[in-house]
DNA sequence: AGTTGACCTGTGAGTGGCTCAAAGGTTTAT
DNA sequence: ATAAACCTTTGAGCCACTCACAGGTCAACT
């Protein structure tokens, strides 16, 4: 049979041994234990851990896909929630990345200007005119 | 003089309060205490707390800004280590913003294709073909 | 039989930058 | 006098891990 301890899961999809803990801790992963208490993950474990990194990658979160698993194990189809998580998540991820756009392009700025400049003495004006004097609008 | 309260130097700055208490508890703002126990914002700390703002806004984290800080209580320019520090904190930032744009290339496939497939019925094969049916190299 | 070393377990804490809640002291207005 | 509106400190929660710790299990070797 295809049982594979926590380690072994791990290896098999390329992640971290506490990640698979850490949903097990979740809720996300049943794996049964063995005689001596050591987690099995069976074919079904395995096809979830797989659902759980595709729907990671996707952007939900893990309590979304608490909601999908907690669907399906109820019988029902979990893509109408899906559909509706999948654009909330997608609205956060684009006003991130916007902000982390600006971001960068503030600092490419500044280390830009900053490589005219010299240090600056400490004078008791200011703390850094270097990051004092870069106006971001 | 122009001594101001917490609340009153967070309006001030339009943040919030909690953010103000939270500066002071990482030890970055040193507000003496009126009689009261009241923390007092004079001039010195109300530029500090500019100064935190303006560098937060260009990247720093709140540890590069105690550094900074620190050296310029030291008497030293803090110019060096901010030149070191943002270089660093915009590596960071761009490997953030490149997988991040990544992850909502992957959803906005996702989205798109999802709109010409049905919901799915449970069937115990998949969890969510919707899910799992997308594929991302 | 004992021991070493490599595995496994659960739990607690740490990450960053806030944000909120709770419990209690102070000031101001009625 | 008392209520409302401030202020304080402290602890916990957010997210998705990641690591440290104390202890149990197991296979191999002396």
């Amino acid at each position: 049979m295809n049982t594979l301890k926590a380690a072994q899961v791990a290896a098999q999809f390329d992640i971290n041994v506490n990640t698979v803990r850490h949903y097990v801790r979740m809720g996300l992963l049943h794996p049964p234990k063995d005689a001596s208490g050591y987690h099995r993950f069976g074919e079904k474990e395995q096809r979830t851990l797989g659902f759980i990194l595709n729907a990671r990658e996707l952007g939900f979160t893990l309590d979304d896909i608490a909601l999908l698993l907690a669907d399906a194990a109820k019988g029902e189809s979990p893509c109408p929630h899906a559909r509706e998580l999948i654009e909330v998540r997608l609205a956060e991820a684009r006003r991130k990345l916007a902000s982390l756009q600006a971001l960068v392009e503030r600092m490419e700025r500044a280390t830009g200007e900053w490589q005219a400049r010299p240090d600056c003495e400490p004078c008791g004006e200011h703390i850094c005119h270097l990051i004092e004097g870069t106006h971001h609008e």
